[in-house]
DNA sequence: GATGAATGAGATTTCATTCAT
DNA sequence: AATGAATGAAATCTCATTCAT
């Protein structure tokens, strides 16, 4: 609530700054501009001057946020060759993503549940072009290829592994009270074994 | 747009389903009161006379429409004894949820972002209430002390079910995007067998 | 500036009549509409609950403005069949709305200046449809067929009638100052004797 | 809307130039100090430096402006000995002012509904000052005492002389909808024909 | 002379809610 | 149970003007 965003910052990084609060708390249609204003220190009139309506205000929020959390997804990924470690990589990737930014989980919500956004359209985009999917199924296309793996349907089993570890993330209000996860930090870490332990092994091929 | 409620229907349920529709769409937030009325062909008044105010109006909306949900999903449930198909009709039932209620996806996610939303704990308490977890529990539970199934860790294993399958439904509009999902009744229909298949192979003991 | 309007009148007509008012001295541009809502005491919403936007609210202020001036000077025209005596009364109608509504004359003149006023389009269709111009035409027509008058143009000679009598009411402010005019009352008087007069002998035939 | 102003100009004169079009277009209340400076390709903050407020500034364009004006009406005018030519010659200045400096229709109709306006006495004292009426005054003066014309006000006479012409320009967009004038430009010559004639032939002596 | 950023006051409009009937 | 009109508070956005450089 009370200003928090760096007042050294430039006014356009403040503003930003405030306003991915505002929204991952609130989402666009709570979000109260006059909120923002103070939150980043700034005129009223400056969110205007520099994002000219709350609505792309929003805009420039979610693509900032997104481009830079795709950046690190990638940069993470990328350096495993070894699929098993990959596969544990992600989940701890979406793991410290959640508990870094933890403005996006509500925000990318929001944009599911909203049947008019381009935002999904852009976020996809994004993923896309950063190359991870790609990779992703390079690697498993392989595994199948080589014999290591069954012949799966490797676009399900992607879908599945993500389901599995982001989906969680983006469940984990209702998940949590249902199955009655009290301390989330130790459950994820064991979600994070556990999947790559499920996921391993409905994909292998069995010995004999 | 039109008014689409059935006006012969009693006012009350005229108002509970336009603002069920008005919900879905925008949120809370992003509902407008007078919107509501007219899709319901009541006068606004009419609508704080049987509801108070837009949160209770809100409330009384979403419980209806999960108690039927969760309704549902307990007598399609319960009939099965194999687990397998059980596994089936669970996915099945998610799928079917979806398409015959759909506002009641982005209803959830917005439930899901919102923080200090007290209908998750709702929500949570109908599902546990409703048995469907315990009577699932069991059959795992038995599963692997029958050792047909690995040692796995139960709760996990339900969570990574039910991410897999209501997950994807939740995560759609981004990962049909993602991965290029043009038929989405087609790929769900695989994806029923795909995460059935991957779930019991990872979960069952291997033949030496 | 105090409320000036008819507090048991209706609200729809309090707001026109604060809206005339306020159009009037300050144009659209100008016009506030918190001034409005407060000489018209109702609160501010309302006007948007009648009006919709301020735009409409001066649209249906200068509609039904303009609706009681044509439908006034075409009463008062039709009456006399004597040319002499429709000229004098023409003058006398222009003479007598500019003092009775005086608000009508800077709301003409800033519809004149707005190159986008479709008002105008407007205005001159009520004028038109009230037929004061056809009549007008017919019997100028008539005159010159009988020998009466001399074989003018009889669209200039009907534009310079109404420019020299309405036109003055446009430019009195400039006019009066230029020429010295003080008592606009007498002048006034005088003016519409010496207009008929120089149009009846600018058009009338020259005895031999 | 593009930057209209020659960039080559001095800077205080491209503001002059774009505030006069958006002034001409909008009126002092509806005009942008924003749009204006685009116009002008200057920083918002120039304009200030040279003319201290939007309102100083409109001063400046409309005394420029009519300063102007009154020049060119007077070098027009004061040339003709000929009455009739002098008429004839005044009636195509404010064609030709109308036709070339366009913006000054719309400035001057906004004058004259603005009851402040202290402009309009200053346009006043810059005609006044011209000498333009009094050497009309003069010769008319000269004709009735003559005998030429008959004992008509004279006062009266030129300011019907003046309505017919310049109040033409003013009412037009009302006055061609209303009589539907299609061709403005031959309308325009016809007129000047048409007035010079009702007026000679209205303030002429009939022979015998 | 010139600029980009900043500001305060206020403009229009919206919206959940209530009142009188 | 039902309505049309009314309301207050607040929301988004605008705009003339100024500051720091």
């Amino acid at each position: 609530m009370s200003p928090v965003s760096d007042p050294s910052a430039g006014t356009r990084e403040r503003i930003i700054s405030a306003a991915r609060e505002e929204f991952a708390q609130f989402g666009i249609d709570g979000a109260r501009v006059d909120r923002i204003a103070r939150k980043a220190a700034v005129n009223k009139a400056m969110l205007y001057y520099h994002f000219h309506s709350k609505e792309l205000l929003y805009e420039a929020v979610v693509k900032e946020f997104f481009l830079g959390v795709v950046e690190r997804l990638r940069s993470h990924i990328e350096a495993f060759e070894n699929l098993e470690q990959a596969l544990a990589e992600l989940a701890e990737t979406h793991a410290q993503m959640v508990k870094q930014a933890p403005g996006i989980v509500p925000i990318l919500l929001r944009e599911l549940a909203n049947p008019q956004s381009n935002l999904c359209e852009w976020i996809a985009g994004a993923i896309g072009g950063s190359g991870i999917t790609s990779i992703a199924e390079q690697r498993l296309d392989e595994a199948v290829r080589s014999g290591r793996f069954r012949k799966i349907e490797i676009r399900q089993a992607m879908i599945s592994f993500i389901t599995m570890s982001l989906g969680y993330h983006l469940m984990a209000p209702l998940v949590d009270r249902v199955w009655n996860v009290t301390d989330r930090e130790v459950f994820v870490r064991e979600r994070k074994a556990a999947i790559v332990d499920l996921f391993l092994n409905g994909v292998k091929v069995k010995p004999i």
